[in-house]
DNA sequence: TTGAAAGCGCTAACAG
DNA sequence: CTGTTAGCGCTTTCAA
């Protein structure tokens, strides 16, 4: 029964016509509004009354149908309700990267709080590709009533002219200027500036950023933060080595990294300062006594590695419910509230130390 | 402007009436197929033939409709398709936990298997609660067209009763036995029985199991089969120690495991084989020296630890993209195929070793 | 308190 | 090739 195209085809559906004589044999009829109707001895307008607690039904009536719908395991289509309602009680996420630890629990949060509301999710990954982003965020907001877009690559021209069909819309790490579309974001700059602040304050002069992928935004602001935050300062010499976001990249990163003669790495994200990490050790240098190493998401791993990570942990979880508040906010005609800009917090472990004392 | 309550609110909602004379100032109407149409001249089939690609429209009129969609940034309400079309594009997956690697993994390899068909994905997570998790299936099921339940915790009864209803379905780490459900599964016992193998072959004669969750079915399957395992070989002793998931449980669980007196300690997974991995070091143990350690999963980071987890690996994106296959081919009224259960594959690195000489 | 009827936006037989 | 018409399943005025 290999049912191709796209005709409506008799019982074989998912919607079997209301009322068809080739019905199968068992009397399978998919229960609809108007067979509870029928069976109860009611109006659908009754059913649908009692379906969604409406007070105003005559008790021994709506009993009867209730009766009627449990009898028939009637649950009211939420593809009609959606229709007749002009809402559909889900909102969507489109991430650019699944894989990646931090959107995943901007999922995870998002997807529980939405929950608490009686509201689905529906995920979509952009794949980092600008082009098919928008589509992805303008089919799916279709399909519902909100939308959060995390760490959109869309340029801010195109986001801005998408913006209107977005809403109710959120952002996460990346805001909309000149707009009231909310936003929710990281400051990696402030992270960054607090782990330099700490390398400089135990000495060390010259640093090596391990850069993270040439495509990410993040990188950007962490890159513009470290340059801004050198910059300020006449004896800071900074490095940059091309990287990635990976353990391999880092550790491969490593010979480079002694090669520039700085005392302290600054990597792109924590997975990145493992890999520095291991290569470092390999090289058979000591980290914290011949270079200093921090990380950046401080990920759980990162308190357990040898040595523990100095790094900057991000409220990654709290992104993703703050996300729903505002759209909850939004969905409810109300304003969605002030922008938010996390702070990272520095956590000092033993990665770091004194800057060695040159011969 | 708080609208509450759900009155259909004039311009204000989603969807505005067709022709309501308090229209706002600007002619933001939103664009339906009626007034596509409208402004194109012809009939709604027309319009819907061309939105469709229906080869059997005069281009003259082609043209003109496309003209007017584009012009009013008309985009078929997917809603509205939906309850017409008796399909959603749409697929479900249920997981117990969002914040576990493993249905990480499924969700991205589904989410992308079903993106390549077109096919959007909703995710619920069910907090490992039973009950709930039978409801959040029914009603994701009903917004989509498909369901992937992933390591189903609802007993098989209810679950044999409910699978009429959550067809098509694909499971996930679990089977249903007397059903034609696909299922598609990690053999966890042969990954255990690999492990075992390994260990016994160097030498190791006792063995502990750091347990994980209790409500895990996994860790079932794993103990059953560590039991049996062990059963087989009259010189086998095993020890059981209720432990864990986290890296926490494995660390706390050094000292208790080290009072066991074993050689080698099969951990339910690698995260709690870091955690004994770290715990035990501490201890003054060294690995695999004093006493060999094993994990399962494979996570990425198992290659990085001192020394390299030895492991099981299982394919976690496969899961997903697998489900997606089976749903797809259910969708079209076709077999499913065959079930099949991954088997996992033995990783040996370092963190095993030949078992210590007894004094 | 209840039912009849219109409508949500779209698709698909059926005629012409 | 195009329009008319009748739904898809549900909600919600409006009248009774």
């Amino acid at each position: 029964m290999s049912l191709t195209g796209k005709r409506r085809s008799g019982s074989d559906g998912q919607l079997a016509r209301t009322s068809g004589p080739g019905r199968t044999g068992a009397d399978r009829a998919p229960a609809t509004i108007g067979r509870v109707a029928e069976a109860a001895g009611v109006s659908r307008a009754t059913v649908s009354r009692v379906m969604n607690g409406s007070p105003t039904v005559a008790p021994e009536l709506a009993a009867r149908v209730r009766a009627a719908a449990e009898a028939m395991n009637y649950q009211p289509s939420p593809v009609a309700r959606s229709l007749a309602l002009g809402r559909t009680s889900t909102v969507s996420l489109i991430v650019p990267d699944l894989a990646n630890p931090m959107f995943q629990d901007v999922l995870r949060g998002l997807s529980q709080a939405a929950g608490t509301y009686g509201h689905r999710l529906l995920v979509a990954e952009s794949n980092e590709n600008v082009a098919e982003e928008a589509i992805l965020a303008v089919e799916a907001r279709r399909r519902s009533d909100g939308l959060v877009l995390a760490s959109s690559r869309v340029p801010e021209a195109e986001l801005h002219a998408l913006s209107e069909r977005l809403a109710p819309l959120v952002l996460l790490n990346r805001e909309l200027p000149g707009t009231s579309v909310p936003s929710l974001s990281v400051d990696y700059a402030a992270g960054i500036n607090a782990i330099v602040g700490h390398l400089r304050g135990l000495g060390h002069r010259h640093l090596t950023y391990l850069a993270g992928p040439v495509a990410s935004t993040s990188d950007r602001d962490r890159r513009a933060a470290l340059r801004a935050s050198c910059a300020t300062d006449t004896d800071c010499v900074l490095s940059e080595l091309d990287c990635g976001s990976t353990f391999d990249d880092g550790h491969a990163a490593a010979r480079a990294v002694v090669d520039t003669g700085a005392t302290a790495v600054v990597a792109f994200n924590d997975m990145v300062a493992f890999g520095a990490l291991s290569g470092l050790h390999e090289l058979g240098l000591a980290v914290p006594r011949d270079i200093s190493v921090t990380g950046f998401d401080d990920i759980p791993f990162a308190r357990y590695t040898n040595p523990p990570l100095t790094t900057a942990s991000i409220p990654r979880n709290e992104l993703g419910r703050q996300a729903w508040e505002r759209l909850w906010a939004l969905l409810n005609g109300g304003p969605a509230g002030h922008n938010v800009r996390f702070q990272p917090r520095l956590l000092v472990r033993e990665s770091t130390g004194p800057a060695p004392t040159r011969n």
